[in-house]
DNA sequence: GCCCGTTGCTTGCAGTTGCAAACGAACTGG
DNA sequence: CCAGTTCGTTTGCAACTGCAAGCAACGGGC
């Protein structure tokens, strides 16, 4: 994380184009906003909607969570050092299976502190290709997994809220 | 089709401030919004800013991105899992710990793409109800579990390679 | 009947965003 | 010198956000 703090979200896109060697027209056109409008933000004088933070940070290839931080519109994003908020905030796995994943991950942790083990924090880890070949995981623990996976089965989950 | 989703935004706040069981008014205050105009944004009759987003997401008490996703303004493809990449860059769990946890989510993101729960992103932990009856863990899964919580593979300070 | 508090919705208005058009400066080349 | 292009900037205006104020409806207490 070398990036300079900087106090203006406009500084940074202008930085970011031109370290990009791109001119503004040019990333106006990518970004799909006009010309004199991305002028004054870079100057500070235009707050841009997240919608047109949104288009330049795809014009620029960048994160929009990095951009959004440097509007100040997102917190400091934690996830980075918090396993069990990443789970909490994952919306693609169900209630049962984030209980589950938070359980095994608070039992790692009791089972053996792991000291300093650092390992090589990138800021873009390889998707799923680890030099050493582990075995992934034993069938017969994903079988067990299953029956959690799947949530209480098949009923719409609504278990939830039981107060009413 | 540049915004057909405003609506979609209004309704998933809608939802998660019911969920939460909370008034409209409530919602505005806690969100530093005035009601009117929170009512507007949930009938989809007004597209908010991020930064109106931030503050209702902190209302809501649930992540800004999971919002900001809801809108449109972030990608979804951007981070392949945040759950993943704090995984990864735990430094308290051991490379096995690590293998088998992401190993879990990956074997969930399988398992149950269903779908269906994903509006109910829980957006209240728990407020202040009575636990439900979700058991933590049965103990013959955490028990399977134990060998590769140990698991080193790298341990400095350790007894040497015992491959599992 | 009446009053009071809460719910959500509608209305007018200031302040802002975002853009089309136009501008001066710098560079190319005839 | 003038014509052509590209650069970033300035200007005037439509459209929008976001709010203060006010509205009708539901329910409880006297």
């Amino acid at each position: 994380m070398a990036l300079p703090k900087v106090g203006s979200i406009g500084e940074y896109i202008r930085e970011q184009r031109q370290q990009a060697k791109i001119s503004l027209r040019q990333l106006a056109a990518a970004a799909g906003v006009s010309n004199p409008y991305l002028s004054q933000i870079e100057r500070g004088l235009r707050k841009p909607s997240a919608e047109i933070l949104n288009q330049i940070a795809k014009g620029l290839r960048i994160s929009s969570q990095v951009l959004y931080v440097q509007a100040g519109l997102i917190e400091d994003h934690e996830p980075p050092s918090d396993v069990i908020t990443a789970i909490r905030e994952d919306p693609h796995i169900t209630e049962r299976q984030r209980q589950v994943l938070i359980d095994i991950y608070e039992s790692f942790r009791k089972e053996g502190p792991a000291g300093d083990e650092q390992t090589s924090q990138n800021a873009h880890p390889r998707p799923a290709s680890a030099p050493d070949d582990e075995q992934p995981l034993p069938p017969e623990l994903l079988a067990a997994l299953e029956p959690y996976a799947a949530g209480n089965g098949n009923g719409p989950v609504n278990q939830e809220t039981k107060e009413g």
